[in-house]
DNA sequence: TCCTACGATGGACACAGTCCAAGTCAAGAA
DNA sequence: TTCTTGACTTGGACTGTGTCCATCGTAGGA
């Protein structure tokens, strides 16, 4: 993620700290957060960033393909840098933990002609739902 | 559907003008409403009745299984009455259309236990997105 | 017909996201 | 290094979606 920086420098972005914190926070494995979550995180590294910024900043990186915006619930989309690694979710539906998911066969394939309607079908998502470790433990 | 308004009896819903309207909106196939889309429709037939009281019903024919709610976008769920066959969603990325799609396997085979992360996996979905009939024309 | 608990109502509130006019500053030019 | 300028940031207003609650109305049993 850090050569995400190197990669916007060469799109011309105009580097600001405010997009230098925003793609910090964003980086790591099964990040998978909401835009108030993002701009809580990078408000603890500079304070004064607003949240149109971190909106903006949001908005611009999913256009470049860099983030994935994923709408798991009815409620606030999250943000996953892991754009550039085709993968699904798993959702706890107690507490609304995100894991990324590799199934072993694309779902696309299992969509006949005849089920698309004349649609021009680009993707295939799969939104595994269920109970992670803990919240299994603590229903049982 | 007709029948939902028995199954709802049995249960011992009271049946309101209010409801028998909402259930008579959700009537059909393919229908996948937004709340407010519902409340336009219900005020139609009966134009006193208020936004609340459609949430209110809409959340409990959720509970009782009798309809699903979809979060195809960030933005807001949508009502699918079809509820007692299990199927998948076709969403066209222009204009939001939404058809329902019957892949011919079921995702959650595809899901190796070592991808499950201790997980008790209940249910899959997917979302097939891609263009509509019209808006491939119109985007050619 | 009467009672009353369940349901409906509308308005306030909360949350997610967008938009804008004004101020700021990154980075190329000189 | 300083200057210049247009891209970027900011706070706040605004919209859309959904929830909550006190109060009122009524479905349906006694
Ligand atoms: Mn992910
Ligand atoms: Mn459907
Ligand atoms: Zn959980
Ligand atoms: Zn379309």
């Amino acid at each position: 993620m850090s050569d995400l920086l190197e990669r916007l420098r060469g799109r011309g972005w105009r580097m600001t700290s405010q997009r230098r914190v925003v793609a910090q926070v964003l980086d790591g494995d099964h990040v998978h957060l909401t835009a108030d979550e993002v701009h809580a995180r990078a408000a603890q590294l500079l304070p004064e960033i607003s949240r149109a910024t971190v909106y903006n900043t949001l908005g611009e990186l999913v256009s470049l393909g860099e983030v994935i915006e994923v709408a798991t619930d009815g409620r606030a989309r999250r943000y996953d840098p892991n754009a550039h690694h085709p993968h699904h979710h798993l959702v706890c539906s107690t507490c609304g933990t995100v894991r990324d998911v590799h199934p072993s066969r694309d779902p696309l394939a299992d969509l006949p002609a005849e089920e698309r309607f004349g649609f021009t079908v680009a993707a295939a998502e799969v939104t595994y739902r269920g109970l992670c470790p803990s919240c299994t433990q603590a229903g049982a």
